[in-house]
DNA sequence: TTAGCCCTGAGA
DNA sequence: TCTCAGGGCTAA
């Protein structure tokens, strides 16, 4: 499921091969996916200018010619790839862009169709309702403020860190993985936690998006890059997906709870 | 604050 | 055939 550093991935390799380049259509085969009308949709594209690609959460953005914005979100098994052939048998393809002087197709694949595309007015105003209420990235955060703001939160630790309102950008994988590195229980109140552990867990959890980005993100299930090469970072994961194992720090038995409706990987003995 | 919904494929 | 996986949203 592209969280941050996968989506930040994306974000790159999209950039150093499109920014530049002009869209010629949109074919759009599941109209379900798209916030915006499929008529406006397939009308605007054609002539439009990739002017930039970058990220806000999970969430990218595309800023094209005409004062125009084209997002995506991955929901959980959202692709974007990039083929040379018009690759129509493969399977959940929803939509596909294709361009003037670049070669390629851009493919917007999504098997349980989570995701969501929309063109938006470029600006403020025309952000989407769900990037509109997004809270700061993890290192926009300043670590005082990180600390205080959970530290004033009833809610659980983990709830919180998936809420995108209060930190953007975190998933289940990293906000696990996150949160075992900072040795902190999942359950735990935001307002029972030592305001150290908290300054901690914040320079944790952008020590580890960092790292997942260099690594070319985390794959479990879905996620590839542009050319759906899988990333690495999932061969360090120390809780994520590890029930039963051993700890690596204690040798205690990873466990699972459930929490905010989403499982949670922890160590018993060195999360408290 | 939590349950349920959307959705499909994998695995029991 | 049933259960589980979960991001983001809505309703209770």
């Amino acid at each position: 499921m592209p969280e941050l550093p996968e989506v930040e991935n994306l974000v790159l390799e999209l950039r150093e091969v499109l920014v530049g380049e002009v869209l010629s259509g949109a074919r759009v085969r599941n109209p379900a996916i798209l916030q915006t009308s499929r008529l406006r949709f397939e009308k605007e594209i054609p002539g439009k200018k990739i002017l930039q690609i970058t990220r806000r959460g999970k969430f990218i953005r595309i800023d094209l010619s005409g004062e125009q914005t084209l997002w995506f979100h991955l929901g959980m098994t959202g692709q974007i790839l990039l083929s040379e052939t018009p690759d129509l048998a493969k399977d959940h393809i929803h939509l596909i862009l294709s361009f003037s002087n670049f070669q390629k197709f851009l493919f917007y694949r999504d098997v349980r169709r989570f995701g969501k595309v929309c063109l938006t007015p470029s600006g403020e105003k025309g952000l989407p309702a769900g990037v509109r209420r997004l809270g700061p990235e993890p290192r926009e955060w300043d670590q005082e403020d990180f600390a205080k703001a959970l530290r004033s939160r009833r809610a659980r630790i983990k709830s919180l860190l998936l809420n995108q309102g209060v930190v953007a950008g975190l998933g289940n994988i990293y906000a696990d993985e996150s949160l075992h590195r900072s040795g902190i229980h999942p359950s735990k109140r935001a307002c029972r936690v030592q305001r150290a552990d908290l300054l901690r867990l914040h320079g944790t959890i952008c020590q580890v998006l960092e790292r997942a980005t260099r690594w070319g993100g985390s794959t479990v299930d879905d996620y590839v890059h542009l050319d759906a090469r899988p990333g690495q970072f999932q061969m360090f994961h120390r809780v994520y997906g590890r029930r039963g194992e051993r700890c690596f720090t204690c040798g205690t038995a990873i466990r699972t709870i459930r929490l905010a409706g989403r499982t949670s990987f922890f160590c018993p003995h060195c999360q408290k």
